[in-house]
DNA sequence: ATCGAATTGTTATGATACAGAACAATTAAA
DNA sequence: TTTAATTGTTCTGTATCATAACAATTCGAT
């Protein structure tokens, strides 16, 4: 009673494929996205992000500067440009970031006396606190990660892989 | 000489770490970055993405679009939210982007006769035909991938491990 | 010692990705 | 039939990311 043009009668229920598009016969050979490294990798990484932010949004502390807090805490000191660059920021994008975490009082620059273009980054001592706290949060994020995928042993077995494909040679 | 206050000698040259801060005893226990999940995990997506634009460039084709164009070609006549959702995008986004793909005349929608209020998605001929070489381009990206990871059996072994953080139970 | 080149932090700007609210048209449910 | 839900859409806001330009400073080659 709806249809009105001439068609296939199958065809006419929805979300049955099409075959009238041109013949795309060759195209059934197309890779489903779920064989797609590149996709899967990217849903994983949405999925991990998402129970990182999750956890983090109490300490509103967003991944970005958990990790840039990582790096001061293990290695104090270090240019601004040495830990952006190291993080794959880009220092214009990381000015921003710096500033927040010394407006929240976590973090300070100090004016290097050997070059005074530079500043050496370091955590105050509400900083060094605060990470403190943040890596408690984070230990429980990573067990629950480290559970799904079923134990240390796995948890390296991905790290290699994703080593792996970052690795440049 | 450029030393004005006082301070340990050592940690005048830049880059050593300062124990002075409030000391970091504990701290050195933080966990490099390097052994994050999270983290590496978006180390590589980004690296892969990298690649896969890199690879697109001369197509003018993003991910999204790649994603998109895939599903329709595997399993055309689905919806826009359908499509929307199974990719994990915003409906609300989802039509800018089927607007450009319609524009290039890679795709259309169809009003569907038995809900008026819904669209199917269709690649046009011109759509079939782009399928075909952005098919060849992705080959050539993923067999790339897969090298570097050693082999197609190291490439299921990490999309299985992807799959264990992904999966909901 | 000087002059040109490179570095450092910074600002400004634009592109893109992503999420939420609201709305009209339409369909489904009560 | 009235009410509620769905579909596609627009609008808006925010976060992310890249690029260019700039002043202050340092480095390098003469």
């Amino acid at each position: 009673m709806s249809d009105v043009k001439t068609r296939p009668p199958e065809a006419a229920k929805r979300g049955r494929p099409r075959l009238d598009e041109l013949t795309t016969s060759d195209l059934e050979s197309i890779p489903a996205l779920e064989t797609i490294i590149g996709y899967r990798l990217r849903r994983a990484q949405l999925y991990v992000f998402q129970d990182f932010i999750e956890s983090f949004t109490r300490m509103k502390l967003r991944p970005a500067e958990f990790s840039v807090l990582s790096v001061m805490a293990r290695r104090p000191g270090l240019k601004q440009t040495e830990i952006a660059e190291e993080l794959g920021i880009k220092r214009a994008n990381f000015v921003a970031l710096m500033d927040s975490l010394e407006r929240r009082g976590l973090a300070e620059r100090r004016k290097a006396d050997t070059d005074k273009r530079s500043h050496s980054l370091h955590l105050t001592p509400e900083g060094v606190k605060f990470v403190r706290k943040m890596m408690a949060v984070w230990t429980a994020h990573e067990e629950r990660l480290v559970e799904k995928l079923g134990g240390p042993e796995e948890r390296d077995r991905l790290i290699e892989l994703l080593d792996r494909i970052v690795a440049r040679d």
